[in-house]
DNA sequence: CTTTTACTTTAGACGCATCTAATCCGTGGT
DNA sequence: ACCACGGATTAGATGCGTCTAAAGTAAAAG
């Protein structure tokens, strides 16, 4: 049996492999987490014991595949509620992610499968990211740039936002960037402040860069004409 | 902040408080919540400090009304949970106990409020317990005795079921005894074996009395007819 | 009134997750 | 090559919740 402070551990290295890259630094692991590093080594030394993690000392860490299923099966469990809460009890977008990490390690795989079945085994979350399947594969994800990464004239489509910053994502939804939309980039300025036109028609929208590092976007479904609709 | 496991003997006192009154002692703590004895000493000292039982040593012990607070708290939470994963997520009678009190310590007050809106602010979970206002008054449980001490020919409206046995709910929905539905008792053989007819021309049911024991009934509606009931 | 018996509490230990303080690599700068 | 500095690990302590074994108490039985 693993302990949800295990699997809250798994979570992290994962989601930090995604972003970076294995491997991950233990102070990138406590920084994520809260928890200062000689908590981390200490933690990931039981988890390298138990065979989830490959470590190498003063390197850093890097998931094995029966981490990663742990992971993507706590990740699951996260985004169907956070998919299930909005759709079914009226959450808003920001209001989800901190009541998703208090239950995704109490609920039974049982209710895995109903919220699963309530919903029509859906795909992404209302953040985009992706829902890993039942069978614990891990998701694609290739194909998705970072908007701060984006060049002036770029027609986009918004895949993903980052769910854990609430302020942040009622920010967006104001905004009108939400996964699905459609963007262009009007402007870059210096800071890497990014200026984008929301909609085909829609207003001009300035983010700040440490909100554009985390907006995930993918090409236009056509990309041979001007415009196109989003997923 | 208090702790799920305190939370958890907050809970196991109220319910053994309403059913045996208190004060309520050690090994019936430890038995319910299957923990050893000193064990349950050890955590009711704790709860005494924060002010949430009164104890006199080699006694027993009785929630302060604070104490009772949070049991109703979590009393709420819990079947609160039970009506929602019945009435929305297709559970049956005999699976929410075990889910319920994996989820009621992680759920936030909003989403307590939420599931009770969705649910029409209901008073009584599937099994017929009270559920706790949100204003947290404790419930009245007047007016309702144990099916075990009734008598033959009492007629009766089962108004609880106990939630705690799977296999039990699973028998006693099989044999149509649920809350609300009217029963006649026939029987009652030797080691307090309970035969009641089930509805209004319905077939005939034997209950051990481990299971009657269980099951708490209310006078019919109407009390001028036939035959009434016991304290 | 004494003894037995059942139950409660104290004593002492353990594993988990965490911290602070101290020590230990490894690498980039000179 | 050397050394300094940033990041990682070890050392050691703490609080929680749990256990077993030993000692204590209260109430029933004689």
């Amino acid at each position: 049996m693993l302990s949800d402070v295990m699997e809250d551990y798994l979570k992290a290295i994962y989601t930090l492999q995604m972003e970076q890259g294995p491997p991950v630094s233990t102070s990138d692991i406590a920084e994520y987490l809260g928890k200062t590093p000689p908590t981390v080594t200490s933690m990931v030394g039981k988890l390298e014991d138990r065979g989830l993690v490959d470590r190498e000392k003063y390197k850093g860490v890097e998931l094995t595949t029966e981490g990663e299923t742990v992971a993507l099966e706590v990740l699951r469990h996260h985004r169907l509620l956070e998919a299930y809460l909005t759709e079914h009890l009226d959450y808003s977008w920001s209001e989800v992610h901190d009541e998703a990490d208090a239950l995704e390690h109490h609920i039974s795989e049982e209710f895995e499968k109903r919220v699963a079945a309530a919903l029509g085994e859906p795909e992404v979350d209302p953040h985009g990211d992706p829902i890993p399947s039942a069978d614990l594969t891990p998701p694609d994800s290739s194909g998705l740039s970072v908007l701060s990464d984006c060049e002036v004239g770029d027609h986009l489509v918004v895949a993903r936002v980052s769910d854990r910053d609430p302020a942040e994502l009622e920010y967006l939804s104001e905004a009108g960037v939400t996964p699905g939309t459609t963007i262009e980039v009007t402007d870059i300025a210096p800071f890497g402040m990014v200026t984008v036109r929301v909609g085909d028609g829609g207003r001009e929208q300035s983010l700040p860069e440490s909100v554009a590092r985390t907006i995930r976007v993918r090409p236009p479904d056509e990309p041979d004409s001007e415009e196109v609709s989003p997923a």
